[in-house]
DNA sequence: TGCCAGGCCCTCTTTAGGGCCTT
């Protein structure tokens, strides 16, 4: 099961929980070698406000936070739906201090490691016109699932993204596998750097 | 109601600046 990740996905009223910006939506889903096996999707009531501009790029209205149902119990519901598994997110920085931050409230704290599916793309990609989660999607050739900027949408096509990353990995440097540690370790290569890595890593390790 | 940040990476770099990406 080396290969099993959870992909998360974080909608929120802002880019900073440092700024009062809280979760309105979060998804999960668990790809074991490949496939989605189990998906975890919920708005959330944080009683805050969603600005204007947030309905409209998301889709997720006030309405729809009012009637749903507290942050607290979703967040302690999606804690215990990805355990210990190692999580994936496309820009993991701004999903992990969301994450941090909504688990600190329910006194909980993360206990695995975040990558980050856009690191490992400027790696694979370089000339992808951006790195942005739905230019990969069309760049890669990943089935689209649903609207952007909800939260199980993004969270199954950040999983297909990650799936073709590790497939060319495999096809570029005739790995029998991807293990997770690979793919995190990829992020902390330069982008120019990444053939010599892969070949010192096949040295190191093996096929 | 309207507006907001920060980590990472590249390069014309490292005594720094600016673009990208997330909502």
């Amino acid at each position: 099961m080396d290969s099993t990740v959870v992909v998360i996905d974080f909608e929120t009223t802002g880019l900073s929980p440092d700024e009062g910006a809280r979760a309105t939506e979060i998804a999960a889903v668990v790809l074991d070698r490949g496939r989605v096996v189990a998906r975890y999707q919920s708005l959330m009531n944080a009683g805050v406000h969603v600005p204007r501009f947030i309905e409209e790029l998301t889709g997720i209205t006030n309405a729809m936070v009012r009637e749903a149902p507290p942050a607290k119990e979703v967040m302690a519901a999606f804690a215990r739906f990805v355990g210990d598994l190692p999580l994936v997110a496309h820009n993991a920085s701004f999903d992990r201090k969301f994450l941090d931050a909504e688990l600190a409230r329910i006194r909980q704290r993360r206990r695995q490691e975040v990558a980050c599916s856009m690191r490992v793309a400027r790696r694979l990609y370089p000339d992808a016109p951006n790195h942005k989660l739905g230019t990969l999607v069309d760049y890669a050739g990943v089935r689209v699932t649903g609207r952007h900027h909800r939260a199980l949408a993004d969270a199954e096509m950040a999983a297909g993204l990650w799936t073709r990353m590790e497939e060319d990995l495999l096809r570029a440097y005739r790995l029998r596998q991807v293990p997770h540690e690979l793919m995190c370790r990829l992020q902390t290569v330069r982008r120019d750097g990444l053939a010599d890595f892969m070949e010192g890593y096949k040295r190191r390790c093996g096929p």
